[in-house]
DNA sequence: TGTCATTAGTTGAACGTTCAACGTTGCCAA
DNA sequence: TTGGCAACGTTGAACGTTCAACTAATGACA
């Protein structure tokens, strides 16, 4: 391993001469000295080590991205496609800033504070439900944080959500004004204070706006592979005066309006579906879903944009984005 | 930050014994002191310094996970599920394992390098396209190296594949035993050294075992968006006596399918479709997609697998596993 | 001639851990 | 009364870097 000390010596200068070279110091170097380090760090292949760095700078230019989970055997981190294009939109503008991410799940606050300082990471982006327990662990670290879709809101951390609550209102105020009256909700267990709680929060509201008293009975929670939706149609089969569904995830609603199908059951004749994410699959099935928008990759830039500003010491006046959702029509629901 | 040595003052030992005790080094600190140590660190809520660890015993518990992407601006790393379901698993394996998970995307075989040395990193999964100039990096860096479905074999290193020829061969084969003699090829750009490239190779195999001539004016290389895809079916259209299509993604073979119907040619009756991989939509799209199935979730188990056995020192006789495939039969094949 | 500023460096401690090489007891047998 | 040997430690250097504080030489200016 070749050490800021070896090209040192190859140059005949003191290892800080060496860093600040490396460093870019301007004014404390003669420009000769300049290109003889440079030259030997390029000819001996010196790679600076970042964990001396970081330990005596105490900055280690890692930043964490920490995904909660509540069951002890959630294996699923990462499968939606969510994550994966808003971590593929962060890694590599997080790269291009000269910073490396580390990805990490956790089940408690304990677990992300110490895997927080073992690192003593420059910054966090926190995604999944959030717990009041984390509160105080996050603000104790004094680090930079941005939560991607966790519902709380203080000016402590900034927020990139998207506007679950109004997305799903919008996706019921649809079907309300195609005449539909008695209209189910579909979705992956929800849990407090996640994405999908807001969803479900959305078409409460969207109901009450008109007057439609909510039934418990047409709200199905079920996990999203094909199996479950399967069993989630089983159920609606047994309200027949239901007319139109909102499912709060695209995966989720083209199953079920597989397992309709399956049953007999026509989509938009006979039932309309409307989804929520708008994920590449909503195109493609058939008849193509009418979802509401969202754009993922967007999320991960805006992330990315408050972390680089809250690591260059910006103090922001605004600390909170919410995306907004579009009603994409395509032919899932028909007028009644 | 309370470290070592705030432990060892609180408790009246030397910071050797409490690094003794917190790694459990046995019969050389009597259990009072272990205790007293132990309540210490509860205490006063020590958390190891892994810079400091890792800058002096030259071993960080940092895994890179890196991805090779070819062109400078491409943002797609980990957009296709396959990434998301494999790294999932790898993740949740190495944390149990006591390990940390760092991703990073390269263009170059230096940057790569340059990476891995900064942190000096314990292991390296590999993925995307191997080009020659990675081997003797690779090599010289002497750590634990898993590759992911990259086509290079090596004993210098593990490897964890697919039988994407195979894979390929049999969908194509399917196609020819269902009555098909014109069949063509769709595929995202196929890149040298790539799955895809061993899928279109299979293709190619299968044809010449029943003297079926390859006609390169009927594979088609697009992007996988649905706009590609339509562009796709366009060139399809002109080409009226193909009966059947061999498509080397399966989110491909949905937006062909999607544009197929739009220009009014129907899926199997007049064109039939066989995908790869069975991504869930597989089984959501009209009709049901035949396919080729891979397992990526074991895909990741396995991978990590080698790299625990490989970190623990152990040497394989076994550096390869090669997941089989599985043709599912679903709809969107008919016999002619 | 004396003072000050500028340029181009150097020195040495510090960051938190580990690890090889040493202490110091106390006990027991020869 | 010595020697040996467990048991239970301690000491101090080292890992690669940074940073505050210093030096040493040169030149400008009053």
């Amino acid at each position: 391993m070749v050490t800021i000390r070896d090209i040192a010596k190859e140059t005949g200068v003191s290892p800080t001469t060496v860093s600040n070279v490396i460093h870019g110091i301007s004014g404390r170097v003669s420009a000769e000295t300049i290109q003889n380090i440079n030259d030997a760090i390029k000819r001996l292949g010196y790679v600076p080590n970042m964990s001396a760095r970081s330990l005596v700078s105490s900055s280690s230019k890692v930043i964490g991205f920490v995904n909660h989970v509540i069951v002890k055997d959630d294996r699923n981190f990462m499968e939606d496609p969510f994550h994966s294009a808003t971590i593929g939109a962060i890694e590599s503008t997080l790269r291009e800033n000269g910073y490396y991410l580390m990805l990490r799940t956790v089940e408690t606050a304990e677990e992300l504070v110490t895997f927080l300082q073992r690192w003593n990471m420059d910054g966090l982006f926190f995604t999944g439900i959030f717990k009041d327990k984390f509160y105080d662990s996050m603000v104790g670290l004094n680090i930079p944080v941005v939560l991607i879709d966790s519902y709380i809101h203080t000016p402590h951390f900034c927020n990139v959500g998207l506007e679950d609550f109004n997305g799903s209102c919008d996706a019921t105020r649809y079907l309300i004004s195609k005449g539909h009256r008695r209209i189910g909700f579909a979705s992956p267990n929800i849990k407090d204070g996640g994405v999908l709680q807001e969803r479900f929060l959305g078409y409460k509201a969207a109901l009450a706006e008109v007057a439609i008293p909510f039934d418990r009975s047409i709200v199905f929670q079920q996990e999203m592979d094909l199996e479950s939706c399967r069993k989630v149609c089983d159920e609606i089969c047994k309200h027949p005066d239901i007319t139109g569904l909102v499912v709060s995830a695209d995966i989720m609603a083209a199953g079920i309006m597989t397992g309709l199908r399956e049953r007999g059951i026509r989509v938009p004749e006979d039932i309309s579906v409307i989804g929520f994410d708008d994920i590449s699959l909503a195109q493609l099935v058939t008849p193509p879903l009418t979802t509401i928008h969202q754009d993922m990759n967007l999320k991960g830039r805006l992330a990315v944009d408050f972390m680089l500003q809250l690591l260059a010491g910006k103090t922001l006046q605004d600390t909170e984005v919410t995306l907004s959702t579009r009603l994409i029509e395509r032919e899932s629901v028909r007028q009644l």
